[in-house]
Order: structure tokens, then C-alpha cells, then sequence
DNA sequence: TTAAACTTTCAAAATTTATTGAAAGTTTAT
DNA sequence: ATAAACTTTCAATAAATTTTGAAAGTTTAA
């Protein structure tokens, strides 16, 4: 296979990954496109690259930076702004867990919270259900929740390390 | 709060995490109310409390069961079919875990796999910067899928100790 | 200043995804 | 065999999401 269909397919692939894990198809392959590019690209050579809009392109590099994917670079005597990837896939992958745990996961533990302080007739077997399905998918969603705490804060050999070594 | 509130905030909250991810909202209400549901229901009570047409109903609730998360019931004497949720948390989990893995991670760790493969020169930078970047995700999905094939083998107790043990 | 180079915005259009509902299909009881 | 009770299908429609592109905004150099 050439370099060329390589990169394709593998931007394809992110990208299908991405919208099946509820994010944006082109905000994923601009971000795989960057992961490949050894240089930062800017605005225009994404454009092209992708076959998309200037508007789509500005609005999904704002987006990715946002994340804390992918950052401006500056050049002297150039006033065109470049866009490059960290590119460290461990790192990648903690910044996407930091931010889909504050912004999707962190609303449903507050809400979890709330219900599962819901009082009600104890003898009522429509109370005892929903109180039951509450509580124990709060406490579920609290040990992610501390998993994903500890990731944050880990060193990819140790996190990985200790889940094989416990695994076997 | 009174359990009605709370029930339909539970199921607001549910479909709302599910089509974050990636799951279609309405399958995500549907799962939500049959969990809180001490009874099966039947298609028409779950057309009735979600407002939704028997279309969409009936193939969410195939989907549902395609999923491994609900069972059809049948009672003696009645032609209707119910609808129940399994209830266990860490079984749910499991199940949607095996789901998107086969549905999602498999499809991408062959095409992963492959792109591993792909030769090139080995002095052009941004040969050495595909391969670099496609080689550490597929690393890293490998560690991913091979968790995640533990944990589907795991007891609950016994895959959560493991990781406190760990991480303290 | 001015104007060229570049970036941002956002309403409208396109695309994708989800839903409807009526017709067709199936099962069961008589 | 018939019909009532119930389920499934799927083309049409609606809703949600994404993308476009041209105008407005900003920055820099001279």
C-alpha cells in the first residue's frame, strides 16, 4: 500500500470511529490528518486536503484546540496561522477522557446524585425498582468516574502496567 | 420529588448521555424505562409513556434485544408481548462493552493492524510520522481491547477490587 | 490611513439520521 | 376458513446535525 492510501484510509477510519462514538466525522479526520502530518498544515492545505469549507475549517481547528488537541503555531515573518497535533496517543487519549468525563459525564453523576435521594414508599414495588436501577448505576458511574481519575494523573506504563498486572 | 418526576428525569438523563455516545436517543429512553419498570411493558405502554409511534417502538425494542439488553416475555392466556429490562448494572455494562467493541473497536483494530504494516522509506519524515502515530494507537487500542476482554469475563467485586487494589 | 492578508461568523442549504403510520404480514382462537 | 389481535416493514416525512460561503472582522506592513 502507498503512503498516500495509507494516510487516506487511516483518516477515514478515525473519522468513522469518531462519529460512532458521537463525534463530529470531520472533527476526526482533521485531527488524523494532523496526527500523520510530520509538519503543522495550515487552514488552506486542510481545506484542500479534506475537500472542505474555510467556515467548516475554522470552526472545527477552533473546536479540536478547545479540546486541548491541537495547538496554533506561529512563524516568523508569516502571518498565516499552522496547526499542529500533539501527538503523543497516551495523552491524546487522557485529554479525551478529561473532557467527555466534565462535559457528559460529570452532568449525569449530578443528576444520579439527585435521584438517588429520591424518597418514596418503600413497600411500593415501582419506588423499590427505580430507587434499586438508581443507585447501583450511580455507583457504577462513581468507579468510572475514579478510574478515569486515575488515568488522568497516571503515567501510561504505570496505569497500563498495574491493569496486566492484576489482569495477568 | 415526586417518583413520577423522577422516573422521567432518569430517562431524559439516559437518552441524553446515549446520543452523546453515539446511541440513538430514543433506544436510550426505551432502556431507561423498562429499567425503572418493576413490570414488563408492553409496545403500546412504551409508545404511550415515550410518545413515539409503534414504527419506531417496535424497532428500537428489536434493537434493544439485539443488544442483549431486554427479553421479549410471554404470559399464559395473553397474545401481547412484554418487554423487560435486565436489571444488573455491571451485566449492562458488560453487554454494551461486548456490543461496541464487536460493532466499533474490531472493525478499526484490522484496518490498524494493517496500516502497521505499510512500508515506506524510512529517512521521509512523514513516513516516519504515520507509521509513529498509526503504531501507538494501535498500541493502545490492543491494551483497550484486551481490558475490555477482561472485564467481560469479570465478576463485578472482583474487576473493581482489582483496580482499587491498584490505584488505592 | 489604507489595503492586502488572513480569520471569524452565521444564516441558509445540504446532508444525515430518526420517526411516522398505514399497509402487509403473522399468529391464534373459533 | 375466517377474522380479530397483534407485530413488522419501509417509503415518505420530519428532525437534527453538519457544512457552506460570502460578508464582516481583524491584524499587519508600508
Amino acid at each position: 500500500m502507498e503512503l498516500a492510501e495509507a494516510k487516506q484510509k487511516f483518516i477515514e477510519a478515525w473519522g468513522k470511529l469518531g462519529s460512532e462514538w458521537g463525534i463530529n466525522r470531520t472533527m476526526a479526520q482533521v485531527h488524523a490528518l494532523l496526527l500523520i502530518s510530520a509538519e503543522a498544515l495550515t487552514t488552506e492545505e486542510i481545506m484542500e486536503t479534506l475537500s472542505i469549507s474555510r467556515g467548516n475549517a475554522n470552526m472545527t481547528l477552533r473546536d479540536l484546540i478547545n479540546w486541548g488537541l491541537i495547538e496554533k503555531q506561529h512563524r516568523a515573518g508569516e502571518r498565516k496561522e499552522y496547526f499542529y497535533a500533539e501527538k503523543d496517543t497516551w495523552n491524546i487519549a487522557r485529554q479525551v477522557a478529561k473532557e467527555r468525563r466534565k462535559r457528559e459525564l460529570d452532568p449525569v453523576l449530578k443528576i444520579l446524585d439527585e435521584l438517588s435521594k429520591v424518597e418514596g414508599d418503600a413497600t411500593n414495588p415501582e419506588f423499590i425498582t427505580f430507587n434499586k436501577s438508581v443507585t447501583d448505576i450511580n455507583k457504577l458511574a462513581k468507579n468510572v468516574d475514579k478510574t478515569l481519575d486515575t488515568m488522568l494523573k497516571a503515567e501510561e506504563n504505570w496505569f497500563w502496567g498495574s491493569i496486566f498486572k492484576i489482569f495477568k
